[in-house]
DNA sequence: ATGATAAATGTAAGCGCTTGCAAACAGCAT
DNA sequence: ATGCTGTTTGCAAGCGCTTACATTTATCAT
């Protein structure tokens, strides 16, 4: 079988030079409408795909941006992620995934291999990282967005929503109806500048009001069911028992709510939970959880525009000098049946 | 800002040619210890880092293998390319992702992308597709594994399990609980044969006691939580009430069970449901779903080891001629609260 | 020591594409 | 016709890397 045909093939069959089938293939308008079609025809004919790496190597393009994402079996990357990719699919852009399973040195090598591909440009989880990740991507001078993150003064360029104002906000919706035994299932704060920003939000709030969150009442776990479960139980053990179980996340939560459960107790009569992020499973739960809904479809979709602009920088209207803004997405709590009142 | 450095820049600073950088780089025992750690201080230097597209075009090889997936927001798919990937990158190969969105035009395109960007090997779900797919992939002879489905007599390498069998498996243990009022809240079988064969497997069960599964029993929708209650809410007006919905996954089942509530009915006394794929939620709704496990992540890293053994030659044993086999994976049912005795 | 053999390294020819520059051409006022 | 401008096209030089082949250097039995 034939091997796959090149840009010379194309020209031949068409009677033209190669630049000429490059133009038809990039600036279409550069080149005569006839002379156009003669290798569109040509093209058709052929089969003719461009080559990754010839484009890659002469243009120092790829038309591919990176991601990396903790992992992709959350749904709320997976969302997030989708409409990314949609947005940039429009703009003929490619999205390259990689997961770093929560772990900072694998993200780091993550980013590196992406590079090495050629990425032009990057989308990261949150804020912490080694300055030494940031350095590298100064050096390529590689634009990078970052996104479930946003502080005002933070250097980069951030698509998310702030994760300390939320806690707390949520923290306050708790208060407010008459908890103040408190505790904690957090994620692992450890690289995670979203769980600790959660506990330091749920803390500010009860701060506010004279009351401690004691170490003790907080306990950080893998997001995932299992520990989730494991971690609530060791809370409801303390005495006196605290009367609401605030989780780092809707996994979390699930998980509380059966420790619950296991341990005898209802929710929320006994014990109230509650999770963050509202994913799909939130209002299945019976009782449906009371969670922060994120728009993560829409935090996605900001990210991808935000880049692009910065991609090309005929597009990106000005010289592409200027900081690209940061953007604030709002969250919003949603009281639902897993939270109520003090016993 | 200096630019990249490139293998040139190395072979300078380390006083070698280029040849001598490029085979530290991927064959390290073809050069003396002592001139590889002179090179390797030198990449270490100047933080030097292969170009994609050059060595792309050079060896004709990515190290990139594609997977087009319908949609990264179900779980399933997740966690199948999260253990896939997991088993790539251990040799060190990259995965790219797209996504069809369950539209065969859509994966036609992504496919052509994918090899447009010069995957080594690529990764498709399902088996329903157009010839002219397949002859395209043929044609760029690349080699490709097809996952979340399985069949006897399929002529291309398949890495996963048999729907039909599954589901009549499933919907014998269902007829055994004497269930005959049987509908189906399946899967749109439009350019998806798992969809479909998950009816077939059913009605074939039914058949199979002398039952029929009447057209008007079976209703189609997306894989989504609204439309799979808006779809069993349809299928419980009819007269005589259907004893149990069977459901094309477990979203739709979630939804199902939300109808028969929403129908002031309860799960399992008065309607059961069944659904498919055992994803983290079918434990987690009340009463807990009874479902079909699928073995997601095995999947994923079988589906891996067979491409990666085509990949390379070298390691592939023979000379890769020999047809990679097929594999054939279990499914197993799980019985849980959501099904109950016919009432 | 000496040649035969094997291992290490260098030379240089591309891989397929983009793009600056120059040549060819078309359109148009003079 | 003639020169002018602006558009369309071709020419050819790389982009950074791999690899067949040639050359140099090390190894070793004799």
């Amino acid at each position: 079988m034939r091997s796959r045909p090149t840009l010379e093939d194309v020209a031949r069959a068409a009677g033209v030079s190669t630049a000429t089938v490059s133009r038809v293939v990039n600036t279409p308008d550069r080149v005569r409408a006839e002379t156009r079609q003669r290798v569109e025809a040509a093209v058709a004919e052929l089969g003719y795909a461009p080559h990754f790496g010839g484009r890659a190597l002469a243009s120092n393009r790829t038309g591919t941006v990176g991601a990396v994402i903790p992992t992709m079996e959350n749904a709320i990357f997976a969302r997030g992620l989708q409409a990314m990719q949609e947005e940039l699919d429009a703009a003929g852009v490619t999205l390259l995934v990689a997961t770093s399973d929560y772990d900072a040195a694998k993200e780091a090598h993550q980013i590196q291999t992406l590079l090495g591909r050629g990425v032009d440009g990057l989308v990261l989880i949150g804020e912490a990282r080694d300055p030494a990740v940031y350095e590298l991507l100064e050096r390529f001078e590689v634009p990078f967005v970052l996104v479930w993150t946003w502080r005002a003064d933070s250097p980069w360029p951030c698509v998310g929503f702030d994760n300390f104002a939320a806690a707390r906000d949520l923290a306050e919706r708790v208060l407010d109806r008459g908890h103040r035994r408190i505790a904690m299932v957090a994620g692992v704060t450890r690289d995670n500048d979203r769980a600790e920003a959660r506990i330091r939000g749920v803390r500010a709030a009860m701060e506010a009001r004279g009351l401690a969150l004691a170490p003790s009442a907080v306990v950080e776990c893998d997001y995932r069911i299992e520990p989730g479960i494991e971690a609530a139980r060791g809370l409801l053990a303390a005495v006196p028992r605290p009367t609401v179980l605030i989780c780092g996340n809707d996994v979390l939560a699930a998980g509380a709510c059966r420790a619950v459960r296991a341990a005898g107790l209802r929710v929320p009569e006994d014990v109230s939970v509650t999770g963050f992020d509202n994913i799909e499973i939130a209002e299945l739960l019976e009782p449906p959880l009371a969670t922060v809904h994120v728009p993560h479809r829409r935090m996605g979709r900001m990210a991808a525009r935000n880049l692009l602009a910065r991609l090309d920088p005929a597009a990106g209207g000005a010289c592409g000098a200027e900081r690209p803004a940061s953007l604030r997405l709002e969250t919003e709590f949603l009281a639902r049946g897993s939270l109520g009142p003090a016993p």
